[in-house]
Parts: structure tokens; sequence; C-alpha cells
DNA sequence: GTCTATATTCTGATAGAC
DNA sequence: GTCTATCAGAATATAGAC
């Protein structure tokens, strides 16, 4: 990255990601113009060049950061326990964390076919680590018996997109609060392992 | 729609939207050019304007014209019986037949904002449609006991979210074959809606 | 039914003033 | 650290020849 690290690290650096994410997430990276990242952080477009070498990187810095947090902090809300105990950890660490950044997954999961070739297989790779937690726990649970998944592969990956769909739908003040999601969708997927 | 019907139904119409599904699917709808998609058609740019009055109606009519064929399709293949035989049905359905169109589902689920108030307006309705079908099959679950579904609206959309997951991973030939495939998440599906 | 040519606007990115 | 000015190319869409 030929990005001037840190010498400008001043306000500007960090609105600037948060612009691109959020105009990222409505509307896609292909359809968003340097030109309107710039007017949503007041400044001009060729000033974005300051904080980021190009739009790619832009992009790739905000997947990789996503998911390299999204695995830090799964690693320090779990807690440890049975299977059981461990998925529901994870599926209410999992709805909790997206819910309150929707925009990140967002772009995590629709903006993987604009990344350059180089950049795909590392956020695949981040991507392939956190879903290698859960299936970690499927396979703990079906070795002693507290679930049965005859495909723990298959299993984490139908889990993980069930789960995603909650960020399609949810809006704050609905007819469902978060806690009644959150346990709605923990309840399907528990049944969804069990014996 | 101001395109001349029917006046120009030679061969090139269907092969600019058999282009356009693809390549929309592959890199986005913001991605791909109206150059791109004549090149990969074997004409000029300009020749495109004969077979759609614009880009944004173009993409328009490929989700619309899914969505009623995946509503038609799953009418005709609702063959009744309890609220478990057309849950099963409506698994197998919608696996089956969104594995034959990957590139229909692509645009269906990830272009939705790429498209115009009115357009996203008309084709979310026909998303509401289908959903409210399986909606309907859970009410039925609910309604006789053979279903503990405490949310039919919550776990249809869970439901559909797994199943869709399917097409983000599944390769011809890889690990399991469809049959596998539709029966794991068949299963999954039974048990996290059981009783 | 497709072509070439073109109008107009926008794109990502850079150079150099302040 | 942000500005203005600008480059070179690509975008959608149209006009009119054949």
């Amino acid at each position: 990255m030929a990005r001037k690290q840190g010498s400008h690290a001043g306000i500007t650096g960090p609105k600037v990601r948060e612009a691109a994410l959020r105009l990222f997430a409505r509307h896609g990276y292909a359809a968003v113009s340097m030109r309107q990242i710039a007017g949503d952080v007041g400044v001009q477009a060729g000033a974005l060049y300051l904080y980021t070498p190009d739009k790619q990187t832009l992009l790739f810095d905000l997947m990789k950061s996503h998911m390299e947090e999204l695995l830090a902090a799964w690693e320090a809300a779990d807690t440890g326990g049975t299977p059981l105990d461990r998925l529901e950890a994870f599926a209410r660490f999992h709805i909790r964390y997206h819910l309150d950044r929707p925009d990140n997954i967002f772009i995590a999961y629709m903006e993987l076919r604009n990344l350059e070739p180089d950049n795909f297989a590392k956020v695949e790779g981040l991507r392939d680590a956190y879903e290698a937690r859960l299936i970690d726990i499927l396979d703990a649970g079906q070795a002693d018996g507290s679930f049965a998944v005859p495909d723990t592969r298959l299993a984490a990956k139908a889990a993980i997109s069930m789960l995603n769909g909650v960020t399609t739908w949810f809006r704050e003040g609905g007819r469902l609060d978060r806690a009644a999601v959150e346990t709605l969708y923990w309840d399907m997927l528990r049944k969804s392992v069990s014996a």
C-alpha cells in the first residue's frame, strides 16, 4: 500500500472510510464515484488520494478491516462451555455484531466480486477463518452427540446464510425488537442442528 | 416501455438479455457497460437500443421476468398435501430452481439497490408474493400443530435466506452433488420448524 | 437490423498552487 | 492538508447512413 501511513492521520482519513463504507453499502462499489465520496466528506475529489492510493484499495481496506475485527471480536466473545453453549454464543454474537454494523456485512458479502484477484483471495481467507470457528463448534457437538449434523461444513454455510439474512430486513422500531429477533433465530438454529 | 415490441423479435433480442443477465450477475449492474454487453452479443453498442430503451429497463425486465417465472413455477410445483409435505416440496423446488439459474438469483437479490424507486417497488412486491407462499405453508403447519414456529414471517425470511445461500458456494462436480445438498438443507429446515 | 459517428457527461487519477 | 485545474479515457444514449 502506497498510502502515506499515519502522516495524514487527522480526522479526514476516518471520515473518508466512513463515507465510502456507507456509500458502497448503499449503492454498490461500482456505482459510487470518488466525487460522491468526496462530496459526502466535504472535500474535493483530489483530496481523497491523500488517504488512499486508489478506489480499489479503499474497498479492500474496508473489507479486510471488517473481517479482522469480526474475527477478533468473536475470539473475545467465545467463552467456551458445551458445544450448545458455544453455538448459542456464536449465533447471538453474530446477529448482534452485524445488526450494529449493517453496512459492513453488506459490503463484505456483496462486493467480493469487485475485488481484484489478490485482494479477493485475502478477504476470502479471512471469511473462511471465521466460518472455521463455527465448523469447530459443530464438529465438537457432532462428536459428543449433542448435535446431529451429518455435514458440518454445509451446516456452517447454511447457518451463516440464515443469520446474515437478518440484516436485509431488520429495521429498528419495527414489529420485533433485537432481543426477540435474536432469540427467534437462535431457536431455529438450535433446532436445525439438534439430535 | 418504449421498446419496439416484437418488431425486432429475431435472435438478437434474447441474446442481449442473456448476455446482460450473465454479465450483471458476474460483475454487477453498475460495473457492466453497454459496450461490454454489445461486445458479448457481437453487435455495436448503439444496436442495443433497438431492444431496450435504456440500461435500467434492461435490468428491471430481467428481474421482473425472473420473479414472475419463479412464482409461476412454484404454483405449478405445489402439489398440496400436509404442511410438512408442502414445506419439503417448497425447499426442494427452491434449491433446484435456483441451482439451475444461479445468475437469476444473483441479480434478483443483489441488484435491488440499483433499481429506480418505481421498479424497486414492483420487484419487491413480487418477492413478497413469493415469500407469502412460504408463510402460508408455515401458518398451516403452526395451526395444525405439526410445526412450532412462533413467528412465521420471520421464519419464512430465515428459511429463504438459508436456502438462497446454497447458490453462493455450490459448484457442480464438487464434494457434494445436488441431491445430497438438497436433502441436507431440507433436513435442517425441517428440524428448524419442528414442534 | 446494424453500422459509424458523435454529443454530452462523467470517470479515476494527477499536478501544482497556496 | 485542501484547493483548482486538468488529463485521458469511458460512460449512456442519439442521429442518421446504408
